[in-house]
DNA sequence: TCCTATGTTGTATG
DNA sequence: ACATACAACATAGG
């Protein structure tokens, strides 16, 4: 599910609260989702613990505690939520942090999220050295010309996916921005030419500052749909068609992921 | 039964 | 060492 707004939909479940602190946590170590997690610490660190500030970088958020950094992934099925203070745990519950009026609840079915906790005042190496947001002044089309032309020989698609460079950038995303742009998804990133390079950067930040837009006129903590006209709306129904030229849009694998593109609007093309 | 799934990572290969 | 491709992870739903 999660890419960028969806995750910052999440992450703003989690409010910070200064005065409720965590006085239980409920975890199973086994779990995969702990499996980069030392839970003794975990526990030893949060219990007591109250949360200062939610942050989100790409799809990786970070929870600030006054004694601890819980670093939370949400795969592809994970979910935050909040419930009662006596909220029993169900199947797929793998933390839960119990304060005196609610419980913050980390839910993932397919187990590919992964929790984190690094005890102290200092947050992990990887959280200090993260790459700059794509809607950040420093994400420059130069940046994104030199990480393209190292990647040269693979598909754009595949590039755009990439969280090192592109944070945040999901399957329907990157499929969104290539289709605004004009660019085929099977296009090498070394053939990308000025224009269209030009294009990519400003879809880039288009569909990203949109997509977040839709999130924050959201009051229930649930997300919206993309705007009207997204290729979003139409590119897992059987016989969709582009919103912008009409024509049939067509699917295939591409960098590993289910990719949808409009072939009249996204020529395949060399250059 | 078989296929799909909005993500990442480890491993093999070039 | 670096870039690329792909299986693997675990579960639910069509």
């Amino acid at each position: 599910m999660p890419e960028l707004a969806e995750v910052e939909c999440m992450l703003r479940r989690w409010k910070p609260d200064t005065r409720a602190a965590i006085v239980g946590v409920d975890l199973h170590p086994r779990a995969r989702v702990f499996r980069s997690c030392e839970t003794t610490a975990l526990r030893r660190g949060l219990e007591g613990a109250r949360l200062l500030e939610s942050l989100r970088s790409g799809k990786q958020m970070m929870f600030r505690f006054d004694r601890g950094w819980l670093a939370l992934h949400l795969g592809m099925t994970g979910e935050l939520r909040v419930e009662s203070a006596d909220w029993a745990e169900g199947r797929h519950d793998h933390l839960v942090l119990r304060r005196a009026e609610s419980a913050l609840v980390f839910h993932d079915p397919r187990m590919f999220g992964a929790v984190e906790f690094t005890p102290g005042a200092e947050p992990p190496t990887w959280w200090a050295e993260r790459p700059p947001e794509i809607l950040d002044p420093r994400f420059t089309r130069r940046a994104m010309e030199i990480f393209l032309r190292r990647r040269a020989r693979a598909p754009i698609k595949a590039v755009l996916l990439m969280q090192e460079r592109f944070p945040g950038i999901g399957n329907w995303m990157a499929d969104e921005i290539l289709w605004r742009a004009g660019i085929h998804p099977a296009r090498a990133a070394g053939s990308i030419d000025a224009d269209e390079s030009a294009r990519l950067y400003r879809s880039l930040r288009f569909v990203c500052r949109g997509a977040l837009r839709t999130i924050v006129e959201e009051k229930d903590g649930s997300w919206g749909d993309p705007p009207d006209g997204w290729l979003f709306h139409v590119r897992w129904r059987a016989g969709g068609v582009c919103p912008a030229t009409g024509a049939p849009l067509e699917t295939a694998t591409i960098g590993g992921r289910t990719t949808c593109w409009s072939p009249t609007r996204q020529p395949f093309r060399r250059s």
